[in-house]
DNA sequence: CGGGGGCATTGATCTGGATCAAGGCGCGGG
DNA sequence: CCCGCGCCTTGATCCAGATCAATGCCCCCG
């Protein structure tokens, strides 16, 4: 699905410096608080790493010691119920930040979907340099804020919207987060199963497989493939997914 | 249900430092992160204030213009769809702070509960005095992160659990929070209807209500009044929340 | 002390989405 | 090129919780 990149995977400690300096990631993330001359300070304790699809990157419950930046690929950061039952609380890609706890342990697990790349930080280091950076601790604050809202929208999904408008309101999300790195207008990538998707929703996969064939018989969608969607009437979909029959 | 508050409800501006001084809620809110010494910076920008059950403390989509403290009673913090289905995010009791926001408008709607004394805080007032004290951009980063476990905890519940293991979920919530002020052991008044309940959990005013009984007649609870419950059994229950059958 | 309005409980029935059960299809490996 | 394994789709049936419908009960107000 995706080619494999053209950037070493174990970057030269020579070149770490760099490797912040020219990030993909930085203009998205928490580091762009860090003005380019002292970016040096970022890069001496970043650790860059790479991730096959299904690894763990976090753990439920394990001790919070690092932070955690995506520079390539998507994440899901997710939940388990004891007897396996799992909700997806949500996607994390380029730019993402990751492991914000009050506790001394992860709230959630984090798996890599697709092959990612991050930096990883020590939690105390990142600490001593928030204290020169006050912009960066404003920027985490509003980080935490975002991500806030999100979580609202969807406690309200969850809580209250039907299959087919949960379908339309992650349809419409993803276009958002999707589009500006595809080619043709509304149409992206879901790096995701549909295992995934149901879990986000809190649907089961036949219900994310039948909802979605009956958006793209209905004309709202295309589906050329099965992780890629087309959306042919965007404001329909927006309508529906607040609940515009 | 609850008896009237002995303290004026309009409080005098020259007490206003010790407004803050002494108030009940300084110590489980934000204004703990400024001394004692310095209080009287944070009573000269704070405006007390009473609001009666139903009030509306904060309009979603309204400029996002003020901080607001709680500091007697329980608030409800709410979205809404366009055909008026309501999904309650959570509830704000004493020392919580509400209107933590990046966008320029609200994200949520709050309404009192009951009775609520809170103090309101303007945004650009707040945020001059946080420049003073980092300590207060912590508290507040620090606050932002714990509400993002519970809202995570939430959608596990949302998503995943059942009518059952959302009652035993949110009883044993409650009971944390409101067994402090009780006097015996284990028991706490619920100051939300039963379709507060409902619009927390994703559920009906029927199912909350059955479920209740169900758990009573189970002997998990007692339910000595609409408003009261005794938790009779709370690892059982906890083991409920958790989907042990 | 009696009447009425709002919340809560309880009962009967219905249904959206879950569960159970086959296939289809694309992809990687031999 | 073909086989097999994982996803995905589709179909049939089931059921937890929604909806529809009384009735009960507390509390306020006259």
């Amino acid at each position: 699905m995706y080619a494999p990149s053209t950037r070493p995977v174990v970057l030269d400690p020579h070149g770490a410096a760099n490797a912040c300096t020219h990030c993909d990631a930085r203009a998205h993330s928490v580091c762009n608080a860090v003005p380019d001359s002292d970016v040096a300070r970022l890069a001496a304790i970043a650790v860059v790493t790479t991730a096959q699809p299904g690894t763990t990157l976090i753990q439920e419950g394990d001790p919070a010691s690092h932070f955690v930046n995506i520079s390539a690929g998507t994440v899901r950061m997710y939940k388990l119920l004891p007897d396996g039952r799992r909700q997806i609380t949500g996607f994390a890609g380029v730019g993402h930040f990751l492991g914000l706890a009050v506790s001394s342990t992860y709230a959630f697990s984090a798996e890599a979907i697709d092959t990612v790349r991050y930096c990883r930080f020590s939690r105390a280091r990142l600490h001593t340099l928030l204290d020169d950076y006050p912009a960066m601790e404003k920027r985490l604050l509003e980080i935490a804020s975002t991500e806030l809202v999100a979580a609202q929208d969807q406690m309200l999904l969850l809580g209250r919207k039907t299959a087919r408008e949960r379908l339309a309101s992650f349809l419409m999300l993803q276009s958002r987060q999707g589009v500006m790195c595809q080619s043709p207008r509304g149409r992206f990538v879901l790096p995701m199963s549909r295992g995934d998707i149901a879990d986000y929703l809190g649907l089961t996969i036949e219900t994310v497989s039948r909802t979605i064939t009956k958006l793209r018989s209905e004309g709202y969608i295309d589906v050329p493939s099965a992780t890629e969607i087309a959306i042919k009437a965007p404001a329909a979909l927006e309508g529906l997914a607040l609940g515009n029959a």
